[in-house]
DNA sequence: TTTTTTGCAAATGGTTTGCATCCTT
DNA sequence: AAGGATGCAAACCATTTGCAAAAAA
């Protein structure tokens, strides 16, 4: 159909290997997460599916978005909310953000040398890391002189 | 009374700044919040707090809380749960967590290099840091090890 | 006196769960 | 068949909020 078997693929993988069963609804939720191309929340997720005509119950959407992530396919971003927040793994690079406290704004960067010194760190404590998130809240440029203006 | 004279100040000159009073009820959920010496919760201060005799809705100590951080005072840290875990930043160095997805177990670390690259990040940015988080899930040793037996 | 703060209880809202029914395997 | 999966609605539960009474400044 397209490209996207690999999505497919690693979590059939995954469901079998946990003896869980590969069915529609999981279909739909996998690439609906995989068809928005930016930080999603569970309820956008529900909204999309919709929107394209499918029908999911919420709380299968909520236990399958557990399962992406348990097998990798997802991750858990939290921008200071009290809810969740999921962008994709597979086939991105791996990033961290900064995230302005005034307006929301989050800024996607990547440091080479600080996933290193991660890995060396979790070396060293014997850890076997499985995911992570550096997160930087503060104030962008733009919101950084409205405070000084401000003041 | 005590040494921690210093919190008091910075919380008072900050309550000052903003115009905002310095009640009972906030001395004594600073002080509380101070004494205890790991992560905690909204939930253990207010217990804690009963514990020596006084007495502060929770509402209050959720109030007070957030202003506790927006002073620097303390800090959030989340660690996968729902809810909000604090620790100090006052008279603390800072550092990051390495968390077991398995047992829960929290290793504390530091990194003198990774916190230079952030300023460094920032400053490409033009982003005024506030607060950073660094946190990587995954398998302490021995949980690493039973995972492995397991399979 | 004026404005903020507190406490209470009710509301909020994202997420989870019990259970009957449905559907993969 | 048999056991996992789904949908629904109710339950959860940490956190927030409206409001009247109390207390700083």
């Amino acid at each position: 159909m397209n490209e996207n078997t690999n999505e497919h693929e690693i979590f059939r993988e995954f469901l079998k290997s946990e003896g869980l069963r590969f069915t529609p609804e999981r279909i739909i939720i996998l690439e609906e997460a995989f068809s928005i191309h930016k930080h999603f929340e569970a309820e956008d997720l529900v909204f999309s599916i919709r929107q394209h005509g499918h029908r999911v119950s919420k709380a299968t959407v909520y236990r399958t978005l557990a399962l992406l992530v348990q097998c990798g396919l997802l991750r858990e971003v939290i921008f200071g909310e009290r809810h969740s927040h999921y962008e994709h793994i597979f086939g991105h690079k791996h990033h961290d953000h900064l995230i302005c406290l005034r307006c929301g704004k989050i800024i996607e960067f990547t440091n080479e040398t600080i996933e290193r010194l991660q890995r060396e760190i979790c070396e060293q404590y014997h850890f076997e890391p499985f995911q992570h998130r550096l997160e930087i809240t503060g104030y962008c440029e733009d919101c950084a002189r409205h405070q000084i203006e401000r003041g």
